[in-house]
DNA sequence: TGGAAAATGGACCAGCAAGTCCAGAAATTG
DNA sequence: CAATTTCTGGACTTGCTGGTCCATTTTCCA
């Protein structure tokens, strides 16, 4: 918490993490090394452990909570706004048009699919992303409620669990095959789930 | 394809194929050492590189294969018989149950999600499996069509393709959290998705 | 301004893991 | 049954990678 860094050695730690986060992103978890992270930040050895004494554990570490927050950020404003199917429709076509162009090296990926696992720090991180990610659309979805546009018998939480899954599992099909497909259909049909689920009204007037 | 193998040989290959998917699943593909599957097959450096001539990624290869093939079958007989709201229904039970126990290690993650990227060969197998995965689960939509059960309009591979999506997020959410919260929600509207789009007639009878 | 603390450079070390090699055992086959 | 091929064991090499150490420079502050 309490940083002992003068404003220099907080600079040299914000671009190691910058840095970092970009050949992790490039290159994986898994095939990157402390030299190829040395050699892109132009930092030595010693720079890198005096920053994060624990080693690369703790920069992989403080490189997740980074990725982690741009990835909320990188939603916003649209993310939280979500109060009319516009606004919607908005925050659908900014993810998948991010994701689509970042393709492979996302930050979201090399985050949240390679250090899932492993390092306890690591999973709490993804935890807590996921809890704020999902915690936005459900505030949405109880806007529209508000707003009349959607049943408020409609199980939020659930909903928004299920739409959350969706475009994770589109991303991470995305990485893998590189086709959009899926991410579409999912974020797709999760606001057409909502769309239904007003009462028994015919169901359809916006297209996607 | 050929395969120059005796008998004796296909075994111990198949042998070290098993063991090295376990020791895979329990790991991760980037800390597991072909010391450690050496170890756990009670084979020796030589076997390994005599079945495995292009050496650890070839051999990643083949486990990645033999998983993606686990998967489906896991899922058998109810992927394959898709025809009603009880073998849907049981479908997804099967889903749940066997990703809630397998937990961390689970054939799909230690491949898809970790493998996923990198070589090539890895992303055609990926690409493969999903294709077959979304496959069975359209042409179970289809059978409900054809039951009259699900609306003739509906975009089957659409469908198909967003489920998909939601099973995979649920399931990577599930691996990275602990919390299946997400890939039940996922399973679950996806399933009331097909319900709802049965014309105009209310939508709710069986609950999940 | 001068000493302490922070920041930096980079040589060095130790361990480990992938891959090589060859000798010998088992088996196949004519 | 002898020759050839396949299979197996395990020592050895080589390169890399995380991490250590200390000397030097820069910054801070009283």
């Amino acid at each position: 918490m309490a940083d002992a860094f003068t404003a220099k050695g907080r600079a040299t730690r914000a671009r190691i993490v910058e840095g970092a986060a970009l050949v992790l992103r490039e290159q994986g978890v898994g095939f990157t090394t402390l030299d190829d992270i040395r050699g892109r930040t132009g930092t030595s050895k010693s720079q890198l452990f005096h920053y994060f004494p624990d080693g690369k554990d703790e920069l992989l570490l403080a490189v997740a909570q980074f990725e982690a927050d741009r990835i909320l950020e990188n939603q916003q404003p649209h993310l939280g706004q979500l109060d009319s199917w516009e606004s919607w429709q908005r925050w659908r076509d900014v993810v998948v048009e991010r994701y689509e162009t970042q393709g492979d090296h996302c930050p979201s990926g090399a985050l949240f699919l390679h250090v899932g696992r492993a390092r306890p720090g690591a999973r709490a991180i993804v935890t807590e992303l996921m809890r704020q990610w999902q915690a936005q659309l459900a505030r949405g979805m109880r806007a529209l409620q508000a707003g009349g546009l959607v049943s408020a018998d409609l199980d939020v939480e659930r909903a928004a669990a299920a739409l959350l899954a969706g475009l994770q599992g589109g991303v991470a099909i995305l990485m893998s095959t590189g086709d959009s497909t899926h991410l579409k259909a999912a974020i797709d049909t999760g606001i057409e789930h909502l769309r239904a689920s007003r009462g028994r009204e015919g169901p359809r007037e916006g297209e996607a």
